[in-house]
DNA sequence: TATAAACCCGACTAAAATAGTCAAGTATCA
DNA sequence: TGATACTTGACTATTTTAGTCGGGTTTATA
Protein backbone atom coordinates (compact mmCIF):
# COMPACT_ATOMS: atom_id res chain seq x y z
CA UNK A 1 0.00 0.00 0.00
CA UNK A 2 1.85 2.71 -0.97
CA UNK A 3 1.43 6.61 -2.96
CA UNK A 4 2.42 7.32 -5.79
CA UNK A 5 5.00 10.44 -6.65
CA UNK A 6 2.15 11.60 -9.04
CA UNK A 7 0.20 12.05 -5.93
CA UNK A 8 3.14 13.01 -4.01
CA UNK A 9 4.26 15.54 -6.41
CA UNK A 10 1.04 17.15 -7.19
CA UNK A 11 0.29 17.95 -3.27
CA UNK A 12 4.45 18.98 -2.74
CA UNK A 13 3.78 21.51 -6.35
CA UNK A 14 1.00 23.60 -4.77
CA UNK A 15 1.88 23.69 -1.16
CA UNK A 16 4.98 25.46 -3.39
CA UNK A 17 2.64 27.63 -5.58
CA UNK A 18 0.20 28.30 -2.47
CA UNK A 19 2.99 29.74 -0.62
CA UNK A 20 3.99 32.33 -3.42
CA UNK A 21 0.53 33.07 -4.21
CA UNK A 22 -0.40 36.92 -3.78
CA UNK A 23 0.33 38.32 -7.63
CA UNK A 24 2.77 36.83 -9.34
CA UNK A 25 2.35 33.35 -11.01
CA UNK A 26 4.88 30.87 -10.12
CA UNK A 27 6.95 28.89 -13.16
CA UNK A 28 6.91 25.50 -12.97
CA UNK A 29 10.88 25.32 -13.60
CA UNK A 30 11.27 27.25 -10.27
CA UNK A 31 8.97 24.57 -8.57
CA UNK A 32 10.98 22.23 -10.73
CA UNK A 33 14.34 23.62 -9.09
CA UNK A 34 12.83 24.52 -5.27
CA UNK A 35 11.84 20.86 -4.96
CA UNK A 36 13.73 19.11 -7.50
CA UNK A 37 10.85 17.23 -9.02
CA UNK A 38 11.60 16.91 -13.22
CA UNK A 39 9.89 19.68 -15.09
CA UNK A 40 8.49 17.45 -17.90
CA UNK A 41 6.40 15.77 -15.02
CA UNK A 42 5.99 18.75 -13.69
CA UNK A 43 3.81 19.56 -16.81
CA UNK A 44 2.09 16.67 -17.17
CA UNK A 45 0.66 17.21 -13.50
CA UNK A 46 0.00 20.65 -13.96
CA UNK A 47 -2.08 19.64 -16.92
CA UNK A 48 -4.55 17.54 -15.60
CA UNK A 49 -4.75 20.57 -12.16
CA UNK A 50 -5.34 22.82 -14.74
CA UNK A 51 -8.07 20.59 -16.36
CA UNK A 52 -9.24 20.25 -12.99
CA UNK A 53 -9.84 24.07 -12.30
CA UNK A 54 -7.61 23.70 -9.35
CA UNK A 55 -5.11 26.08 -11.12
CA UNK A 56 -5.38 28.83 -13.82
CA UNK A 57 -1.89 28.90 -16.23
CA UNK A 58 -0.65 32.22 -17.69
CA UNK A 59 1.62 31.77 -20.88
CA UNK A 60 4.33 33.56 -22.08
CA UNK A 61 7.45 35.03 -19.98
CA UNK A 62 6.51 35.53 -16.64
CA UNK A 63 3.91 33.24 -16.87
CA UNK A 64 3.04 30.44 -14.83
CA UNK A 65 0.73 28.94 -12.30
CA UNK A 66 -2.03 30.17 -9.99
CA UNK A 67 -4.32 29.04 -7.46
CA UNK A 68 -8.01 29.26 -9.08
CA UNK A 69 -9.70 28.58 -6.09
CA UNK A 70 -8.68 30.17 -2.49
CA UNK A 71 -6.00 27.52 -0.43
CA UNK A 72 -8.87 26.54 1.82
CA UNK A 73 -11.39 24.95 -0.42
CA UNK A 74 -8.53 23.06 -2.02
CA UNK A 75 -8.53 19.80 -0.28
CA UNK A 76 -6.52 16.48 -0.84
CA UNK A 77 -9.16 14.83 -2.04
CA UNK A 78 -9.63 17.15 -4.62
CA UNK A 79 -5.61 16.88 -5.80
CA UNK A 80 -5.58 13.72 -5.70
CA UNK A 81 -9.09 12.59 -7.70
CA UNK A 82 -7.35 15.82 -10.38
CA UNK A 83 -4.02 13.40 -11.00
CA UNK A 84 -5.61 9.78 -10.69
CA UNK A 85 -4.05 9.62 -7.64
CA UNK A 86 -7.14 6.76 -6.37
CA UNK A 87 -7.30 5.14 -3.11
CA UNK A 88 -8.55 1.64 -4.18
CA UNK A 89 -8.78 -1.17 -1.46
CA UNK A 90 -11.45 -3.53 -2.63
CA UNK A 91 -10.75 -5.87 -5.56
CA UNK A 92 -14.23 -6.01 -7.14
CA UNK A 93 -15.80 -3.22 -9.14
CA UNK A 94 -18.17 -1.75 -6.14
CA UNK A 95 -21.23 -1.25 -8.37
CA UNK A 96 -21.22 -4.53 -9.49
CA UNK A 97 -23.38 -7.72 -7.55
CA UNK A 98 -20.38 -9.72 -8.30
CA UNK A 99 -17.71 -10.49 -5.99
CA UNK A 100 -13.89 -10.57 -6.35
CA UNK A 101 -13.86 -14.20 -6.07
CA UNK A 102 -16.17 -14.49 -9.47
CA UNK A 103 -19.32 -15.70 -7.20
CA UNK A 104 -22.16 -13.53 -6.74
CA UNK A 105 -21.70 -12.90 -2.72
CA UNK A 106 -19.11 -10.39 -2.04
CA UNK A 107 -15.74 -11.88 -0.41
CA UNK A 108 -15.18 -12.51 3.11
CA UNK A 109 -13.17 -9.14 3.39
CA UNK A 110 -14.84 -7.00 0.91
CA UNK A 111 -16.50 -4.83 3.89
CA UNK A 112 -13.24 -4.35 5.82
CA UNK A 113 -11.69 -2.97 2.65
CA UNK A 114 -14.53 -0.88 2.21
CA UNK A 115 -14.36 0.33 5.40
CA UNK A 116 -10.09 0.87 5.28
CA UNK A 117 -11.41 2.94 2.10
CA UNK A 118 -13.28 5.43 3.62
CA UNK A 119 -11.05 5.66 6.78
CA UNK A 120 -8.64 7.22 4.46
CA UNK A 121 -11.05 8.90 1.98
CA UNK A 122 -11.63 10.80 5.58
CA UNK A 123 -7.90 12.00 6.23
CA UNK A 124 -8.00 13.53 2.31
CA UNK A 125 -11.51 15.71 2.74
CA UNK A 126 -10.14 17.23 5.72
CA UNK A 127 -6.98 18.50 4.86
CA UNK A 128 -6.62 21.51 2.76
CA UNK A 129 -3.97 23.50 1.19
CA UNK A 130 -4.12 26.36 3.65
CA UNK A 131 -3.73 23.45 6.11
CA UNK A 132 -0.67 22.46 4.96
CA UNK A 133 1.19 25.99 3.87
CA UNK A 134 0.01 26.75 7.67
CA UNK A 135 2.11 23.88 9.24
CA UNK A 136 4.95 24.40 7.37
CA UNK A 137 5.26 28.17 8.41
CA UNK A 138 4.74 27.48 11.66
CA UNK A 139 7.04 24.75 11.80
CA UNK A 140 9.61 27.39 10.09
CA UNK A 141 9.61 29.44 12.77
CA UNK B 1 -2.93 4.29 -3.07
CA UNK B 2 -3.65 0.38 -3.57
CA UNK B 3 -4.20 -2.65 -1.69
CA UNK B 4 -2.03 -5.32 -3.17
CA UNK B 5 -3.50 -8.73 -3.66
CA UNK B 6 -1.08 -10.46 -1.13
CA UNK B 7 -2.16 -8.73 1.01
CA UNK B 8 -6.24 -8.94 0.63
CA UNK B 9 -5.31 -12.69 0.17
CA UNK B 10 -3.67 -13.04 3.44
CA UNK B 11 -6.44 -11.49 5.12
CA UNK B 12 -9.08 -13.36 3.60
CA UNK B 13 -7.58 -16.61 3.87
CA UNK B 14 -7.21 -16.56 7.57
CA UNK B 15 -10.78 -15.11 8.18
CA UNK B 16 -11.69 -18.24 6.28
CA UNK B 17 -9.30 -20.07 8.22
CA UNK B 18 -10.24 -18.53 11.82
CA UNK B 19 -13.95 -19.53 11.08
CA UNK B 20 -12.88 -23.38 10.79
CA UNK B 21 -10.45 -23.18 14.08
CA UNK B 22 -11.93 -25.80 15.80
CA UNK B 23 -9.80 -29.11 16.03
CA UNK B 24 -8.75 -29.98 12.58
CA UNK B 25 -6.65 -28.29 10.82
CA UNK B 26 -7.15 -26.25 7.48
CA UNK B 27 -5.94 -27.47 4.02
CA UNK B 28 -5.01 -24.85 1.81
CA UNK B 29 -6.43 -26.66 -1.02
CA UNK B 30 -9.92 -26.01 0.97
CA UNK B 31 -9.13 -22.42 0.86
CA UNK B 32 -8.12 -22.11 -2.56
CA UNK B 33 -11.55 -23.58 -3.40
CA UNK B 34 -13.83 -22.01 -1.06
CA UNK B 35 -11.83 -18.49 -1.72
CA UNK B 36 -11.02 -18.79 -5.42
CA UNK B 37 -7.07 -17.46 -4.72
CA UNK B 38 -4.71 -19.55 -6.47
CA UNK B 39 -2.86 -22.49 -4.20
CA UNK B 40 0.92 -22.03 -5.50
CA UNK B 41 0.08 -18.47 -4.09
CA UNK B 42 -1.17 -19.37 -1.19
CA UNK B 43 1.31 -21.73 -0.23
CA UNK B 44 3.91 -18.60 -0.52
CA UNK B 45 1.57 -16.04 1.62
CA UNK B 46 1.62 -19.30 4.27
CA UNK B 47 5.00 -19.80 4.62
CA UNK B 48 5.15 -16.00 5.66
CA UNK B 49 2.89 -16.21 7.63
CA UNK B 50 4.14 -19.13 9.45
CA UNK B 51 7.73 -17.62 9.51
CA UNK B 52 6.01 -14.88 11.82
CA UNK B 53 4.17 -17.48 14.10
CA UNK B 54 0.65 -16.48 13.13
CA UNK B 55 -0.25 -20.06 11.97
CA UNK B 56 1.21 -23.40 12.60
CA UNK B 57 1.37 -26.15 10.40
CA UNK B 58 0.61 -29.66 10.45
CA UNK B 59 1.92 -31.85 7.87
CA UNK B 60 1.45 -35.18 5.96
CA UNK B 61 -2.21 -36.18 5.37
CA UNK B 62 -5.30 -34.51 6.75
CA UNK B 63 -2.95 -31.91 7.55
CA UNK B 64 -3.34 -27.84 6.79
CA UNK B 65 -2.76 -24.71 9.28
CA UNK B 66 -4.19 -23.87 12.29
CA UNK B 67 -3.96 -20.50 13.83
CA UNK B 68 -0.95 -19.90 16.14
CA UNK B 69 -2.54 -17.67 18.28
CA UNK B 70 -6.55 -16.20 19.54
CA UNK B 71 -7.82 -14.69 16.53
CA UNK B 72 -8.41 -11.99 18.79
CA UNK B 73 -4.72 -10.85 19.47
CA UNK B 74 -4.26 -11.45 15.75
CA UNK B 75 -3.93 -8.08 14.36
CA UNK B 76 -4.22 -6.71 10.36
CA UNK B 77 -1.12 -5.05 11.74
CA UNK B 78 0.47 -7.98 12.60
CA UNK B 79 -0.71 -9.99 9.10
CA UNK B 80 0.46 -6.95 7.00
CA UNK B 81 3.48 -7.11 8.47
CA UNK B 82 3.86 -11.00 7.82
CA UNK B 83 3.45 -10.77 4.26
CA UNK B 84 5.31 -7.35 3.72
CA UNK B 85 2.40 -5.67 3.08
CA UNK B 86 3.79 -2.47 4.34
CA UNK B 87 2.12 1.05 4.21
CA UNK B 88 4.37 3.27 2.22
CA UNK B 89 3.53 6.99 2.21
CA UNK B 90 7.00 8.72 2.47
CA UNK B 91 9.35 8.91 -0.33
CA UNK B 92 12.47 9.40 1.90
CA UNK B 93 14.03 7.31 4.16
CA UNK B 94 12.56 7.97 7.34
CA UNK B 95 15.06 7.65 9.80
CA UNK B 96 17.59 9.73 7.20
CA UNK B 97 17.99 13.45 8.23
CA UNK B 98 18.22 13.89 4.38
CA UNK B 99 14.75 14.43 2.43
CA UNK B 100 13.40 13.01 -0.56
CA UNK B 101 14.63 15.73 -2.22
CA UNK B 102 18.12 14.76 -1.74
CA UNK B 103 18.44 18.12 0.76
CA UNK B 104 18.95 18.39 4.26
CA UNK B 105 15.56 19.29 5.04
CA UNK B 106 12.26 16.84 4.76
CA UNK B 107 10.29 18.26 1.68
CA UNK B 108 7.26 20.66 2.61
CA UNK B 109 5.27 17.53 2.70
CA UNK B 110 6.95 14.56 4.47
CA UNK B 111 5.16 15.64 7.71
CA UNK B 112 1.70 15.14 6.01
CA UNK B 113 2.15 11.72 4.62
CA UNK B 114 3.81 11.10 7.95
CA UNK B 115 0.36 11.70 9.91
CA UNK B 116 -1.17 9.71 6.89
CA UNK B 117 1.04 6.68 7.40
CA UNK B 118 -0.45 7.10 11.29
CA UNK B 119 -3.97 7.59 10.41
CA UNK B 120 -3.83 4.20 8.11
CA UNK B 121 -2.01 1.91 10.81
CA UNK B 122 -4.33 2.93 13.42
CA UNK B 123 -6.47 1.16 11.61
CA UNK B 124 -4.85 -1.81 11.20
CA UNK B 125 -3.75 -2.01 14.81
CA UNK B 126 -7.39 -1.96 16.12
CA UNK B 127 -8.89 -4.87 13.88
CA UNK B 128 -8.26 -8.35 14.86
CA UNK B 129 -9.17 -11.40 13.38
CA UNK B 130 -11.88 -11.71 15.67
CA UNK B 131 -13.73 -8.61 14.60
CA UNK B 132 -13.51 -9.51 11.31
CA UNK B 133 -15.03 -13.09 11.93
CA UNK B 134 -17.80 -11.49 13.77
CA UNK B 135 -18.44 -8.82 11.27
CA UNK B 136 -19.01 -12.04 8.94
CA UNK B 137 -21.09 -14.12 10.83
CA UNK B 138 -23.76 -11.08 11.56
CA UNK B 139 -23.99 -10.22 7.88
CA UNK B 140 -25.01 -13.61 7.61
CA UNK B 141 -27.25 -13.82 10.17
C1' DT C 1 4.70 -50.50 2.94
C1' DA C 2 2.76 -47.99 -0.95
C1' DT C 3 0.12 -44.20 -1.99
C1' DA C 4 -1.80 -39.91 -1.86
C1' DA C 5 -2.65 -35.70 0.54
C1' DA C 6 -0.62 -32.04 2.19
C1' DC C 7 3.13 -28.89 3.37
C1' DC C 8 7.82 -26.83 1.80
C1' DC C 9 11.09 -24.11 -1.05
C1' DG C 10 13.28 -21.45 -4.55
C1' DA C 11 13.49 -19.88 -9.12
C1' DC C 12 11.30 -18.05 -12.82
C1' DT C 13 8.12 -14.99 -15.67
C1' DA C 14 4.26 -12.33 -17.80
C1' DA C 15 1.75 -8.46 -17.16
C1' DA C 16 0.73 -4.18 -15.22
C1' DA C 17 1.80 0.10 -13.14
C1' DT C 18 4.98 3.76 -12.37
C1' DA C 19 7.94 7.37 -13.22
C1' DG C 20 9.53 9.47 -15.99
C1' DT C 21 11.75 11.33 -20.96
C1' DC C 22 11.40 13.41 -25.41
C1' DA C 23 9.91 16.05 -29.34
C1' DA C 24 7.39 19.43 -31.37
C1' DG C 25 4.73 22.72 -30.81
C1' DT C 26 1.92 27.78 -29.22
C1' DA C 27 1.36 32.15 -26.60
C1' DT C 28 3.19 36.30 -24.69
C1' DC C 29 6.28 39.69 -22.99
C1' DA C 30 10.14 42.84 -23.52
C1' DT D 1 12.53 38.64 -32.73
C1' DG D 2 14.17 36.20 -29.07
C1' DA D 3 13.41 34.14 -24.72
C1' DT D 4 10.43 32.25 -21.47
C1' DA D 5 6.92 29.43 -20.28
C1' DC D 6 2.84 26.77 -21.09
C1' DT D 7 0.69 22.60 -24.17
C1' DT D 8 0.30 18.15 -26.01
C1' DG D 9 0.99 13.49 -27.04
C1' DA D 10 3.82 9.70 -27.72
C1' DC D 11 7.25 6.86 -26.12
C1' DT D 12 10.15 3.97 -22.80
C1' DA D 13 12.84 2.04 -18.99
C1' DT D 14 12.24 0.36 -14.56
C1' DT D 15 9.95 -1.62 -10.88
C1' DT D 16 6.35 -4.05 -8.77
C1' DT D 17 2.87 -7.35 -8.74
C1' DA D 18 0.78 -11.54 -9.18
C1' DG D 19 1.35 -15.20 -10.00
C1' DT D 20 3.44 -20.13 -12.18
C1' DC D 21 6.40 -24.08 -12.11
C1' DG D 22 9.15 -27.88 -10.69
C1' DG D 23 11.01 -30.09 -7.55
C1' DG D 24 11.10 -31.71 -3.02
C1' DT D 25 9.64 -33.79 2.31
C1' DT D 26 6.33 -35.45 5.79
C1' DT D 27 2.71 -38.30 7.48
C1' DA D 28 -1.95 -40.73 7.86
C1' DT D 29 -4.18 -44.57 6.27
C1' DA D 30 -5.48 -48.43 3.47
S1 LIG E 1 -13.12 -7.14 -2.50
FE1 LIG E 1 -15.20 -6.88 -3.08
S2 LIG E 1 -15.82 -8.94 -3.13
FE2 LIG E 1 -13.79 -9.20 -2.57
S1 LIG F 1 8.74 12.51 1.97
FE1 LIG F 1 10.21 12.69 3.51
S2 LIG F 1 11.30 14.40 2.82
FE2 LIG F 1 9.84 14.23 1.26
Amino acid sequence: MRLTSKGRYAVMALVDLARFNNINPVSLRDISLRQGISLDYLEQIFSKLRKKEIVQSVRGTQGGYILNKRAKEIKLTNIFEAVDEKVKTVQCKKDSKKGCNGKLTKCLTHNLWDELENHINNFFDEKSLEDLVKDNNERRV
